[in-house]
DNA sequence: TAGATTGTTAATCGATTAACAATC
DNA sequence: TAGATTGTTAATCGATTAACAATC
């Protein structure tokens, strides 16, 4: 469902107009703000209730809060980060996450010069404490910050835990046997495709004789 | 186009196979590898031209090199990254990002303590020199890893300088008159993705009844 | 030549957009 | 009640899959 990768966007979107004291708006004026069409947007609500009323709109507090549960943001997340190296390090100064409901309740490492230390007061520990402090504290999701070759060990451990949700940031291709669910971020892919991007004008050319060759088959 | 975020996976995929000495692949077998259907891939790669041959297959190594001149990978790319806190340290950290040809010349910051370090060896240098280090060292790809209230201010001094495309980390939404192609890297998206997919099970009643009620209408 | 596998057309599926009746 | 705007159906568009003739 495609739907399920602008209902970020709503939130955020909502989030802001909440902040700005505005009570309601039309699927009109959230058109223009988030780009999206009115239909679509009236279309994409509706999937998951009646959250408008005719003749007034939406409102935004209770638009906001419904799109908030869809997203499952009304409970909070208790959350470990493995790896606790620039990547990790970065992600656990991230304080945009623990305003959402992500709480970051330690780091793990096996790099006994950073076991001890603590990033914004959150400790790292030794990553041999990790499924005893997992199984303890209720955590539920796990972010992989280890070098790709490390993060299949660091699954299967995983995977004997309470852990539902892996936030994968290694390159290596992550599969569970359980159900635990897997979400990964493979920044490469991103900057390759900026790539692309960047370079279209020049390919436009090749593209335009392969479909000029086509229309000409005809 | 939904192809190109395909891309990147072919091209992993093929630089695998590479390196394992595969010298030709059909589109059954990388399907397989892929989880996309045959069809699928002839019908992406055919796109962009004709890169196999009946009877035969596709050759890996030509295919590989096409997708990475399609991609824009067949050229180096400099970089630099604006922001050397824990984000911009860790993107400086991960050599992927040269192997594929994307290489980082420095990166840049307003702290005083982080001015004048070096990470791998890419020198910190002040923020204010970073106009004239861009045009000097022919930089066409910048790193937005600072505050997402910083963003605006970098942005518009990049506009003024030779880049041409902006991997954007901060959650500032970014527009630049000129024809800056912008790739956003939206973490808490992704995050928010993780989590509706977590709990998804509990809202399938909530969806269920909405598409009931909409058969019942009929 | 026979077998394999592409390139390509046609059919299907899903997502987006347009239109409008229902209703606040 | 009249105006506004939703929920919802129908039409369009694009992307995926299936099928097969072309050809190596």
């Amino acid at each position: 469902m495609a739907v399920i990768k602008r209902l970020p966007k709503y939130h955020q979107c909502l989030g802001k107009l909440l902040r700005q004291d505005v009570e309601r708006i039309s699927s009109q004026e959230l058109s223009q703000l988030l780009g999206f069409t009115a239909s679509q947007i009236r279309q994409d609500l509706n999937n998951f209730g009646e959250f408008g009323q005719q003749g007034y709109g939406y409102n935004v507090e209770s638009l906001y809060n419904e799109i908030a549960k869809i997203l499952g943001l009304n409970t909070v997340h208790n959350m470990i980060i493995v790896g606790a190296g620039n990547l990790g390090q970065a992600l656990a100064n991230y304080e945009d996450f623990e305003t959402h409901g992500f709480k970051i309740l330690a780091l793990f490492d096996v790099n006994p010069r950073l076991i001890g230390l603590k990033i914004r007061g959150i400790p790292i520990l030794d990553a041999d404490e990790m499924d005893y402090f997992i199984n303890r504290n209720d955590i539920d999701i796990a972010v992989i910050a280890v070098p790709s070759d490390r993060a299949p060990k660091v699954v299967e451990i995983l995977t004997k835990t309470s852990v539902k949700g892996i936030w994968n940031f290694s390159t290596a291709e992550i599969s569970t046997g359980k159900n635990i669910i897997v979400e990964n971020v493979h920044l490469i892919d991103s900057l390759f495709t900026l790539s692309y991007r960047m370079n279209e004008e020049k390919l436009e050319e090749r593209i335009l004789k392969q479909k000029m060759k086509k229309v000409l088959n005809r």
